[in-house]
DNA sequence: CTGCTATTCTGAAAGCATTCACGTAGCCGG
DNA sequence: CCGGCTACGTGAATGCTTTCAGAATAGCAG
């Protein structure tokens, strides 16, 4: 590869003239200009990068850190972040944490001796930043986290509305007439976990019911946890008509745990997932969900980090996305008689009613 | 951030020292070694990959191009992919192409200039990288590519057995009795579509059976493509009794169509698709399909790049993966009975044919 | 204790682009 | 025609690490 003493000579002009004319640095006459163009174009030249960066202490890369590309919420918001990086000459370095904060901090650590002019992170269980952070604010980078955040947080984020989404999912099945509702929330020690549970809290209390302890599980982001914990709620007495699973493998694995109860979604309960993935539309029933804009995320996230980029001292921004409830199918009001016990179908309980 | 000049006081060497206890490259006694070590974990020195890299004329980078992550597909392959490239101390960047064969090239080109040390593409459509492979290689940089192959492709590469996999999945269905197969391919100008259509004619000609032409569906691999060419099949005359997916979208989107069209799967039309992603467990019914480990694929690749990348003279290699036949609940022996006008569902077929 | 070889260390050069201090040419007003 | 200013260009210094040629030291034999 050539290199820019190269062009330099090809267009008999000096190193410096060269960079001026491919930075825009200074101003340079046509005629000297048009010539290291041609040059350029002749040889097909293209700066090292790793020279620039070296010499300007900052790459375009920027680095992103989720928990698992793997996890179908992610790779929405690793594709926005680098529709906006691309769009503007970055690189996404990726890099997966599986929720392991040690992880988290190789990655961290190891990264920032590229020069990452941005870090998108998506932070792991228990994750604590503030260090970090600081580091790469030093060192100029621009440190953005999404979809939930560090303890302690202080610095730029995007996150959804989780609370609201929360909220009117259940305010939606409260409307319905639902009055036992069950939540099924992540990990709690995440925000975007605890937002949820504060959002259905918050529409429960609203509308004056009382929800046992039992009827809130915390359960793993995946299917196997909303299986499990959908277990034990459809045993207890009497059993919710409604379950919030606070994301949709969560409600995916519920789904799984109705069925083979031998219950009927949504006659005998309903259930709303969270996070909106493709896979709610391919369930039966459909999956409704509270809708969030993974691609948005990411894409505001990079957006946001180029922005702090260029302006580091503005005030901390907090990007809060809207979501959306989307009702598909796995939502009904409530079944209309149910047996003291609170087993057996709706179907068979409204047949049994209807001997009487 | 430290650099190496100031390990270099505070441990008493010179440069050229420093270097080498860090790299290994030189035999350099205890007491010094020490001292240098010291130093390095006092102030947590790291060395600049930059001027790493450009001394080096190579960084531990490894540039990573898929058509789109939010194909549910690719996650597990960029997943292997990272994991092999982190256990090794390199770092993906990933760009997407949304198989845009002038956004490949852009990328191709601007990551060069990173010196990657490697290069994992999953081509994209009508790709040809001769030119730009050559020009990897020829700067040092491995360059593999998975899942399909572009034009001419004359390097390094890792795919699963799409032929046989097809094969195995159409046998199956021939084995249950099905005799009027049906196949929608993904776009034939890929590789890893044309192996898989192979491997069903392949099938159908070992058992002596002949499809007409309008029984091969082409169609995008995704649900839209399955959805459209699935409505087709069900208007031909006869109508097939199973529709072999050369993906889970385009098998999601079959599985739309029969079910919008009262059919039932299995019992009127079984179906088989390719990929085997977590998807095809939560629909009703449950799709089989032919799995392949889109981790694997990309683990191996890295795998094979480091290699390549430590004996460039060794032989090509074209790493080939196995597949193997899940079936699920969408598949089941034909229809006995039917109509001659193929409409209808076996049920009430089956019904007919008690009451006749 | 001397002479040599083998072993360690050192320091400068190289890799490439950016930037800054400084030189030069052109132009205006006087 | 000259002083002085503007607009352009120049090239050396810089950022950080690797590597190579050569200096220095250690160790051993005689």
């Amino acid at each position: 590869m050539a290199n820019m003493k190269r062009i330099a000579e090809l267009a008999g002009v000096s190193l410096g003239t060269v960079s001026h004319v491919l930075n825009g640095t200074a101003r340079v006459r046509e005629p000297l200009r048009e010539r290291v163009l041609n040059a350029v174009h002749e040889t097909g030249y293209q700066p090292s990068q790793l020279a620039r960066g070296l010499r300007r202490d900052k790459t375009n890369i920027l680095a992103m850190i989720v928990p698992d590309i793997l996890n179908p919420f992610f790779p929405g918001v690793v594709r926005g972040a680098e529709d906006v990086a691309f769009a503007n000459g970055f690189r996404l370095v990726l890099c997966n944490t599986d929720n392991d904060h040690k992880k988290e901090l190789v990655h961290l650590n190891a990264l920032q001796t590229y020069l990452p002019s941005g870090l998108i992170v998506i932070p792991s269980d228990f994750s604590d930043l503030t260090a970090q952070a600081e580091s790469y604010r030093k060192s100029g980078a621009a440190v953005v986290c999404v979809d939930r955040l560090p303890r302690n947080w202080a610095g730029d984020s995007v996150t959804s509305d989780n609370a609201v989404g929360a909220f009117n999912a259940t305010s939606y099945l409260i409307d319905l007439g639902h009055r036992r509702l069950a939540v099924i929330t992540g990990p709690l020690h995440l925000t975007n976990s605890q937002d949820r549970l504060k959002g259905f809290k918050r529409a429960v209390r609203q509308a004056g019911l009382e929800i046992a302890p039992a009827y809130a599980q915390e359960a793993t982001f995946d299917r196997a946890g909303g299986y499990a914990k959908t277990k034990i709620l459809l045993r207890l007495l009497p059993r919710p008509t409604a379950i919030l699973a606070c994301n949709d493998m969560i409600a995916l694995g519920a789904l799984m745990a109705v069925r083979e109860e031998k219950l009927n979604c949504p006659d005998d309960i309903s259930i709303i997932g969270f996070d909106g993935l493709d896979v709610t539309e391919t369930t039966t029933p459909q999956l409704s969900s509270v809708y969030q804009s993974s691609y948005q995320l990411g894409a505001e996230a990079v957006q946001l980090a180029l922005d702090r980029f260029a302006d580091t001292s503005s005030p901390v921004r907090h990007i809060v996305l809207k979501t959306e409830l989307k009702i598909r199918e796995s939502v009904a009001p409530p079944p209309k008689l149910e047996s003291a016990n609170g087993t057996g179908s709706a179907k068979r309980l409204r047949l049994a009613a209807v001997r009487a």
